[in-house]
DNA sequence: CGATAGCTTGACTCACGTCAAGCCCGGTGG
DNA sequence: CCACCGGGCTTGACGTGAGTCAAGCTATCG
């Protein structure tokens, strides 16, 4: 709920059709996947707590990861509509989800238009989060890259009252950062030390610390606004 | 109409609704802007003949293109909900459009919920093709990249009857072609070399002919069900 | 007290970018 | 009808950002 009202005021009849949705809840360790390629899920995920990815997987074992997604974040809510899965999600930390069935989410957006768009503007914002990431894949260097990355992971989750101050708890690896910013491991840890010897940022044990977030946006030339983070008729 | 029956069947009542949309259509010429970064279009854009491409700027000068459009692809729909744009969309080609105010499109998916659904589909979709071109910008070589762009620009248009056998005709200067798949103008030349040396494709003035498709699609690793091409209840 | 996962570092390689020049072709103007 | 021009394509030489390989270091865990 807290998630849909980034966007928009909610009715008290819309909380209540949200609060009526049967959750079936399951902790999920690590790594552990959620939905697989090619599935045809009856359910949509709801992330409750921790994080999660979606991930594809190459032919030659590597690995891209196209998104990530903090506690509120719909998962697969595509699926709905897809029907089909076309990459994996997976626990990217231990975490929390709820499993919705399609059939009470679809009864939920025929009879709540402006629910039905909320949910819509969801997909979309992940959608422009995905053309952010093209442009820093075709046209950033690695340490604009990361900046960028840093500085729309604390946004987002600032947005839903997830940092702690300046810091973000975000245990990835330096090979899952590889994953997320298409670079090689060594080449990202070289790339976390330019930044901390710019001072800009502190990542130690699974925090980061943003020292200085405006000098950190300019360099990675992040401009929240693709985050859509305002209250909006929609 | 077209483009929404790749994904599901439409009924009379349907097909009524979307002709009595209003329409106000208008030729550019290639390069003109259709909607610039930052402003809050009160209409939506329906490419109706030519090529379309959302642009994202950098500060330097670079340019990115993280998305291309064909002619029955609704070019800022997710404008009627996000309201303010994220990024540039350009005539990458003399093309047609045809504008359909923002209150006529909220009636439409206020009535009917079905037809919503699909326009819902067709960002979907774009997103998953977002999705692919992030995984070929960061874990895939060039060669790669660009024939799995190449397989994925056939098959979409191939999905609208825009093919001509074996061919399509795309009329990108290899510089915007760099914009695309986020590489150098040296590169995507000594690149499209590469392939036609294998005699994976010709590309000669305009026009892109696949010699091996299943080849092409094998060193690609192109997989097109993420492109959702097939009709499903939806 | 090994075993293991993650981080760090150095040496080397290579894919791709940059710079610069030449070529081809169609369009324009004298 | 030709000279000129500019855009797009091609090529070579060279530089560099990032990948690969390999080793050592550190902290955590059984």
């Amino acid at each position: 709920m807290r998630a849909l009202e980034q966007y928009d005021v909610l009715s008290d009849e819309e909380r209540d059709a949200l609060r009526a949705l049967p959750l079936r809840t399951r902790l999920l360790q690590k790594n552990e996947e959620i939905i697989r390629e090619g599935d045809r899920p009856t359910h949509s995920c709801l992330l409750v707590a921790g994080f999660a990815a979606r991930t594809q997987n190459l032919e030659d074992g590597k690995r891209q990861i196209t998104n990530l997604h903090a506690p509120g974040d719909f998962v697969d809510l595509h699926s709905l509509l897809l029907k089909r899965m076309d990459h994996n999600v997976i626990a990217f930390s231990d975490c929390e989800v709820a499993f919705i069935p399609h059939g009470a989410l679809r009864e939920l957006i025929d009879r709540h238009n402006h629910l039905s768009r909320l949910l819509w503007v969801t997909t979309l914002v992940d959608a422009a989060i995905d053309r952010a990431w093209i442009t820093c894949l075709g046209r950033r260097p690695a340490i604009d890259h990361l900046a960028h990355f840093i500085c729309e992971l604390f946004t987002r989750l600032k947005g839903r009252g997830l940092n702690d101050g300046n810091s973000i708890l975000f245990g990835a690896t330096q090979v899952e950062l590889g994953d997320i910013l298409g670079m090689s491991t060594v080449h990202v840890n070289r790339t976390i030390q330019d930044l901390r010897k710019l001072g800009l940022i502190d990542w130690e044990a699974g925090r980061v610390t943003i020292r200085d977030f405006d000098r950190l946006a300019d360099r990675a030339g992040f401009d929240p606004a693709y985050l859509n983070q305002w209250v909006e008729p929609r």
